[in-house]
DNA sequence: TTGAAAGCGCTAACAG
DNA sequence: CTGTTAGCGCTTTCAA
C-alpha cells in the first residue's frame, strides 16, 4: 500500500504539484481559480490524501509542532505525573495547541538530559518548559532560534518568554488569610527551595505576611523536601514529632497538602481543629479530597492556554520578551479555622 | 544561526555525507575504519550537530514517534485528565518510550475527528489509542500499515493489537467481595455503558457475583452517566433519592468512587458505614482520598509500557495480531465494612 | 571501506 | 492563474 503523495493528486487532478500545494496551503495573496480548486479538492478526497507534514516541515522550515518538556521532579522517579498540576497544565496546553492547528510533542527529561536535542531533533515551532531552574540546559537553548516559553520559572533571561503567577503575593494571601484567624503559629510547607524556584519566592511571601503582623519566622516551622503526596505524609509526623507548635500551615502545593492532611488524620488529629491548612494550586484534587481543601487558586487553564498563544505570537514574528503573570485568589474551603485555645 | 546539518559535519571531518550517515547508525554489517569513525564523531561533537529526524524519517520511513490518542470522553469537555487515570498511563507510556527512544506524539481527539490524520501526517511509527469505541474513526485505521495497539477496547479486529485488563472478572471479584461482607444490596455505578465498552463487561462480571450468590440484579441499584467526579458527588444524590437501598456499591472508576463517597459525606452519611465502597483501577487518588479506597487495582505502569513494547515488537516485524491481558487484585484500605442492621 | 547519485514529499522563488 | 526548477536534510542502492 503505497502512501499517496501530492504528485498523485496532482496527476488525478491533471495539474502540477505546485499548484495541489497552494490549494491546499491558500496563502493570501495567491490565487488559484474556483474550477482548478474544485478539481484538486476533489482529486484530494478520492485519492484520501493526507500531507506529510513532516515532509512540509522539511521544506517550510515550520512544523506546526510545540514541544512540551516537564522534568522529572525526582531523579529516579519515572513519572511526572506524582503531582496533578502537571496533567492539569498538560492538558490545557493540548487543547489549546490542537484547536490551533498544532500538535504535542511530548518529552519528559532528567536532570542530566540536554532539552536541546528533543526539541531541534524534530525542528518545532516552539517550547514550552514546565518548572526550569537556571542551569547548563537552559544556557544551551539560549542559543537555538525558537520560541521558547519558561512556565514558573524565575529565570529572568532576554532568550525566554515567561509565564507564571504572582507567587509571592499568592503565599502573602495565603499566610495573612490565616493570621486573619487568629493564627500566629504558622507552618511553610514546601518542596525544595531553590534560588530563582517559585518556593523562594512563595517563602518570601509567607515571611512578609508574618513581618507585617509582627510575627518572627521561625526555623522550626519549616517543613521542606520534595514536592508529593508522600512527603505531605511524612511531614505530619514531623509535625508530631516536633511537639504540634503550629495551629496553621501553608502549604506550596495542593498534592502536598493533602498528604499532610491524610497524614494528620491518620494520627488520629483533625482537620482542621487540629490545624488549619491552606494550599496552593487548587488543583482538582482539593476540591475531592476530605476535608476539601482551601487553597489559592490559580487559572491552570488560563496558564497553558497563554503558554501556547505565547509561542504562536513569538512565531509569527513578534520578538521582543514576552513576559505574562496571571493573578491568583484564595478559595475557601473546609481546611481552615478560626484560631481557639487548644 | 543556520541549523548545521549532515553535509557541514562531512566537510569538517573531510568524508563524504553518506559516510557521516554510516557512522551515525551504525548498521550491522557496515563497517568504517575506526578512524574515520572518529573523526566523524569529533566534527558532530566540535559543530554540536543535532540529526534532523523529520528529514531522516522522510527518507527511512520511520520517525520513532508513536502517537498517543486520548480521546476526549465528555465531548464539550476540554480537558482530557478528568480521569487521573489517563494521566498515570500516559506518564507510563512516556516513560517507557523515552527508554527506547521514541518520541511522543500527544493527541486528544474529539469523537467526531479522524484519527487517522494525526498519525498519517507525522508518519509515526505506531498509534496507541486509548479507549475506543468501534466506530468509523476506527474503520479508517484499519487500512494503515503502521501498528496499532488498542488500551482498554474490546474491539476484535485483526488489524488491531490490544492491551487489557480482565474487566470482567476484576468486577466479579469486587462484587464477591462485598457479597463476602454480607453485602446483598450492592449497587453498580458506573459511565455509560456502552456494547463492546468496558463498563458492560464490568457490569457482566457484577452480574456474575450476584448470580453465584443467587441474588437478582435490580434495576434501581443502576447508576450510570459519566465518568468523573461530579457525575459521582450527583449519584451520592441519587442514592439519597432513591431511598438509600443499597448497602455497598461497585464502582467502576475511582474518580467515580471518590465523587460518590465526598456527595455521601457532604450529605452527612458516613463511610464506609452507610456505605461501603469498592472502586476500580487503584488510581494514585484511592490512597488519598478519605476515606481511602477498596479498590481493583490494576498495574498501570505495565500497562503503558507493554503498549510501548507491542509497538516496537510490531514495528519490528512480529505481524501476527497479539494481545495482552493484565491481571487485576483487590486491595483493601478503608472504604468497606462487615455489613451489619441499620 | 567509502562516495556519487537518486529520491523521500513537500514548498518557494521565479517564470510564463 | 499555473508550472518549472531547486532544494530542505537525510538514507540508500550501487559502484568504485
Amino acid at each position: 500500500m503505497k502512501r499517496v503523495s501530492i504528485k498523485d493528486v496532482a496527476r488525478e487532478a491533471g495539474v502540477s504539484a505546485t499548484t495541489v500545494s497552494y490549494v491546499l496551503n491558500r496563502n493570501p495573496g495567491e490565487t488559484i481559480s474556483a474550477e482548478t480548486t474544485q478539481r484538486v479538492l476533489e482529486a484530494v478526497r478520492r485519492l484520501h490524501y493526507v500531507p506529510n507534514l513532516n515532509a512540509r516541515s522539511l521544506s517550510s522550515r515550520r512544523s506546526n509542532l510545540i514541544g512540551v518538556l516537564i522534568p522529572q521532579t525526582e531523579p529516579g522517579k519515572e513519572f511526572m505525573f506524582s503531582n496533578p498540576f502537571y496533567g492539569e497544565l498538560l492538558s490545557a496546553i493540548e487543547y489549546t495547541a490542537r484547536k490551533n492547528g498544532y500538535h504535542l510533542l511530548l518529552s519528559g527529561t532528567q536532570e542530566d538530559q540536554s532539552y536541546v536535542n528533543v526539541a531541534q531533533n524534530r525542528g518545532v515551532d516552539g517550547i514550552i518548559i514546565v518548572g526550569a531552574y537556571p542551569g547548563r540546559n537552559l544556557e544551551e537553548l539560549r542559543g537555538m532560534n525558537v520560541p521558547i516559553v519558561l512556565v514558573d520559572s524565575y529565570v529572568k533571561d532576554a532568550a525566554f518568554h515567561t509565564i507564571g503567577i504572582e507567587d509571592r503575593e499568592g503565599a502573602r494571601m495565603a499566610t495573612e488569610y490565616l493570621i486573619a484567624r487568629g493564627h500566629r503559629d504558622i507552618a511553610f510547607v514546601s518542596g525544595s527551595i531553590r534560588e530563582h524556584g517559585v518556593n523562594s519566592k512563595r517563602y518570601q511571601g509567607y515571611c512578609d505576611a508574618l513581618a507585617a503582623a509582627g510575627i518572627a519566622p521561625d526555623e522550626n516551622a519549616l517543613y521542606s523536601d520534595t514536592v508529593s503526596y508522600e512527603y505531605g505524609v511524612a511531614a505530619a509526623g514531623e509535625y508530631v514529632r516536633r511537639g504540634r507548635k503550629q495551629t496553621a500551615a501553608f502549604v506550596t502545593a495542593d498534592v502536598l497538602a493533602v498528604g499532610l492532611v491524610k497524614g494528620l488524620l491518620q494520627r488520629g488529629l483533625r482537620i482542621p481543629e487540629d490545624l488549619s491548612v491552606v494550599g496552593f494550586d487548587d488543583v482538582y484534587l482539593s476540591r475531592i479530597c476530605y476535608p476539601s481543601l482551601t487553597t489559592v487558586h490559580q487559572d491552570i487553564a488560563r496558564k497553558g492556554a497563554e503558554a501556547v498563544r505565547l509561542i504562536m505570537e513569538a512565531a509569527a514574528g513578534a520578538h521582543e520578551r514576552m513576559e505574562c503573570i496571571l493573578p491568583l485568589t484564595l478559595v475557601e474551603r473546609d481546611s481552615v479555622m478560626e484560631r481557639r485555645a487548644r
